[in-house]
DNA sequence: TGAGAATACGAGCAACAACTCGTATTCGCA
DNA sequence: TGCGAATACGAGTTGTTGCTCGTATTCTCA
């Protein structure tokens, strides 16, 4: 069989600019219109390009997803990395543990409106998921790595499932602190902290 | 203008049997595949019958879904009756309440797992929402009216707030219970229980 | 029983989306 | 400065989807 990424063609700086462009445009159509119901051409209009020049650097509608989802992955673990950084994190006061999480983790969805379009819905080729399978892993593991610390006595499987719902409860919760108003935002973060919080507190200490 | 539903044409018994059986179908195959994914000739041929006739008794695709959804409304709100019915609901023990309120909601959604597919998916004609609207305002009313008894203290636009957040944690957890294999099933509604519990006891009383 | 309405069919149409291709322009570099 | 490669274009190809239409069959009821 070939290899996935045969050939990845010498490019000039103007091309590795114009996909970054293209990236740029796709996280916004795909952010305001979901995968499947955006097209290859609203993607390149956006971009300023024509549809031929898009499928110069991306070999399909696919691709395009893939190198967006890519990107945010990677953007993605800077956040993870922010938010889990602090090595006492395990042994703070409860709400602090929280807010040192959540905040980072909420930033970066604001500021990445284009993400959760992208890995949040059901709509998307099987690929994707694939992408964002291990960047979800890692988030789990840190949560897991964090109740290992806190609540020890739960069980492994506990554990795991505990980690699964707190991170659900997150998904859920951030599109609407996305969605809310400036002036509204800070007061959806604190519902979301609020639940969270409500959940750990009994399996903490 | 013309009325929405002109002439609702006269139809014969085997007419409304075709058109449930049809809806059946849609079920089946919007759960399956997305509203945008499934094509109507899909829906046919899971129905049993050609393109055409099932344009006999639906205008369009929209339609279809349309029906589907007016159909699940009815349902979920005896689903909701029975929810919310015991007169006492709001005196009861917290985790009385909560298992009151959430094993019929639960069992309704593992009954009709087509309904999250069509009103929990972000790819639907605007059209759609609006059907889910008035049975949803319902839902957070019911919740809203319990919070009034139970947290006497919040303001108006606190209730309505914690409401939507009850609401919303039950809806993104939802789909993992629905999809959970028969055994593990119990555990994740407990889990759902647990995070409404959290989320509601600081409220309490 | 027979006429008209309802139901059923399925090939095919129009619209649209992903993607191609021949050609023209710009860039990097010797 | 000039040549090959990269970039850019956009009309057109191919495939699919929602939906139509002419026609055939079945049902209802006087």
């Amino acid at each position: 069989m070939e290899s996935e990424e045969a050939r990845p063609r010498r490019r000039q700086a103007r091309g590795e600019r114009r996909m970054s462009e293209i990236l740029d445009a796709a996280a916004a159509v795909f952010a305001e219109q979901g995968y499947e119901k955006t097209t290859t051409n609203a993607i390149a209009a956006a971009a300023g390009i024509s549809p031929g020049s898009l499928y110069q650097f991306f070999r399909s509608k696919e691709a395009v997803a893939q190198a967006l989802a890519d990107r945010f992955t990677a953007q993605m673990r800077d956040a993870h990395g922010e938010a889990f950084a602090p090595a006492d994190l395990a042994a703070r006061d409860l709400d602090d543990l929280i807010d040192r999480v959540v905040d980072p983790l909420v930033a970066f969805n604001v500021a990445n409106p284009g993400f959760k379009a992208l890995f949040a819905r059901p709509d998307m080729p099987p690929g994707l998921a694939t992408a964002a399978g291990p960047i979800q892993s890692a988030l789990l593991g840190r949560v897991e790595a964090i109740l290992t610390v806190r609540a020890p006595r739960l069980s492994s499987s506990e554990r795991t499932r505990s980690a699964r719902v707190l991170v659900q409860i997150f998904q859920a919760m951030t599109p609407v602190v996305v969605a809310a108003a400036e002036e509204e935002r800070e007061a959806e973060v604190r519902e979301l902290k609020k639940v969270l919080r409500g959940y750990l507190a009994p399996l903490d200490g």
